[in-house]
DNA sequence: CATAATTGCACAAATGTTTGTTCAAGACGC
DNA sequence: GCGTCTTGAACAAACATTTGTGCAATTATG
């Protein structure tokens, strides 16, 4: 059996409803009534019409007429990490407010992906971009500097980049991280970075490099390392950093995931948190309170980070084709736990022997 | 500044160029070249130029010429949910395989919200829709039961709506978990539940039943309470069961949050898992094996929840308009962790002493 | 009362595609 | 050398809008 497919109500079916012109209908639905003179009487009579009809309007016409679509294209690096599906359900809520659809590519964090959702977006006409790049290159970005279609960059940022962008405060954030620990008496933090070359992760290593200074602290560059913002490299560099012999009485996490994968590997060399090893991570979610130790986390604003990245977005909608180079940093909390230990009381340092 | 405005290249743009009509060039690069007879030396004089002046059509003209705009609606009640985030990411990367782009919309948790989105993508001309309805009312689907609009419902479906659906077994998962518990000797088990009336917790209520019938164990309705997915339900409810010293020696919580909730209300009684009370929580996720506790869960499987909704989607694209009314339940499994107790090898049960 | 201004709406073009049909020119058969 | 096929491409309509302009009919003006 197949459906019946019934055809939409179109503005020449309300017209010749009405034995009006479709042209009279647009404008009464458009609220342009007033200014090309349209009755009170017909204006009425349309709006009437129109709503029992349940006439919406069909977005690709009038797209194709007017050359806005009312529609922009949203790209992450992966949805399914909480960090973009928070920001991208607070971007949904945003422009929705605002009357617009989004388009959502999931960049599986490849740029190659990246760079087909951009001529995916572009061919779907949309009306801006906001995007959180996977990072490592901007040649594809760069066109837009001198393209006039609004764009903003979320999280992973260039600084060489003309464009506007939003991200954490991630230097005050791992910053903060890190002189948490020096103050609680911690003098070797092994720093589990994330995806190399990419901002957050570059400035998040320079935060960790400047609280050290600011605590009058020696930073040992071989304490840093990692390479993903997963759990694996978590894993992979924790129990390279114990077999190494490396001395570390703290880890700073760059990640949630990195800090799973870190625990892990302490878990299996019977490390306990924070007796043997204290530890902050980046990320702060619900479930950060009830893990084996309640975790000290750097918490990233999520809902600023989304609505800050709409306002950008539209303030370009509006001042029409203004370049704006605008980086604003949204600020980070230190989220206390019990993550930490606090070895100024102690008379030992209890942390992992050195080789 | 302002910035350049390049004009998109068109087929007119190209037509132009090569001094041809736009008439061939759309047939060229539609690969009909063949079926229409243009000259393989046109073809490929057309296809080059093309490629060096990096043409795509313009979807919106297309999608109002064709009637078909290669991009599916999706709607889920909560994209910052973990759960509805992985469905989301192997969707898009499903669809993006097929050549479809993805509107999203968010219709957090409202009926209201969810109407304005199937409305927002009917304007948009979507070619199909995978919603995840909020779920406790179903009229404004059961239009979509005569209409031509291929649609799938992915967990939280409808029994008495003849529209394809897909979910998981809840069913089966919660009869295993609550099993599970039955089986190492707890008699008395909370039910923490999620949003009433919605499947998958009528389903997972079901369960639990059954469970017990299958154990030969009495069911005490007036242990299942909450309201929400949320963990504030999930404290709330275990705060009310544990001052109305109902007796109970584990806790089934319907999600991970429910389960937050739990964990939060147990530590301000000093009650500990599973020491005290055992537990099993609906969701697993990387973090839950560094809980407190290590959460024995029931695991649902995003991947094949997402792609079988495609699958389920795009059969509707090809065996134009054939109802198939088809609920498909993928299988749940059981996560064995640290948080149940084994009680039958205990003498005395040491759950919540009762009134 | 003739002209001017205003009111109320319709015409038609344009947006970028796709597709059924037409049409000219060359090839071929006899 | 005339009709018939075939080849290669163009014409034009259609999709549902928006919008500048045109044009009657009505009202106002002097």
């Amino acid at each position: 059996m197949s459906r019946i497919n019934k055809k939409r109500v179109t503005l020449k079916f309300i017209a010749d409803r009405l034995g009006l012109s479709v042209t009279t209908i647009s404008r009464v639905l458009n609220g342009k009534g007033r200014h090309y003179r349209i009755s009170k009487k017909t204006e009425t009579l349309v709006m009437q019409e129109a709503k029992t009809l349940n006439f919406y309007p069909n977005q690709l016409a009038r797209g194709l007429r007017t050359n806005k679509t009312l529609a922009i294209g949203l790209i992450i690096p992966d949805i399914s990490n909480p960090f973009f599906a928070h920001i991208a359900r607070i971007i949904e809520v945003e422009t929705r407010k605002r009357g617009y659809a989004i388009f959502l590519c999931d960049s599986q964090e490849s740029t190659d992906i990246e760079i087909e959702s951009l001529k995916l977006l572009e061919s779907r006409n949309v009306d801006g971009l906001i995007i959180s790049p996977v990072g490592q290159t901007s040649e594809h970005l760069k066109a837009f500097e001198d393209l006039d279609k609004p764009i903003v960059i979320i999280d992973r940022y260039f600084p060489d980049l003309n464009l506007p962008s939003v991200a954490s405060d991630n230097f005050q954030g791992a910053s903060d991280a890190t002189s948490h620990l020096l103050e609680h008496g911690h003098k070797r933090i092994l720093c589990l970075q994330g995806l190399n070359n990419c901002t957050p992760n570059e400035i998040r290593v320079q935060g960790y490099i400047n609280a050290h200074k600011k605590n009058n602290a020696k930073v040992d560059m071989s304490l840093i390392m990692g390479d993903r913002f997963d759990d694996k490299s978590g894993y992979i560099y924790t129990k390279h950093a114990l077999k190494e012999k490396k001395c570390f009485d703290a880890i700073f996490a760059f990640s949630n995931l990195i800090s799973f994968g870190a625990l892990r590997a302490l878990v299996e060399e019977r490390l306990r948190v924070p007796e043997d090893i204290s530890m902050v991570s980046f990320d702060d979610y619900p479930y950060s309170a009830y893990l084996a130790t309640p975790m000290t986390t750097v918490r990233q604003n999520y809902d600023d980070l989304g609505k800050t990245g709409v306002e950008m977005l539209f303030e370009q909608f509006e001042s029409d084709s203004k370049i704006k180079k605008d980086v604003v940093f949204v600020p980070t909390e230190l989220i206390l736990r019990k993550s930490v230990k606090n070895l100024t009381e102690q008379i030992e340092d209890k942390g992992i022997s050195c080789a």
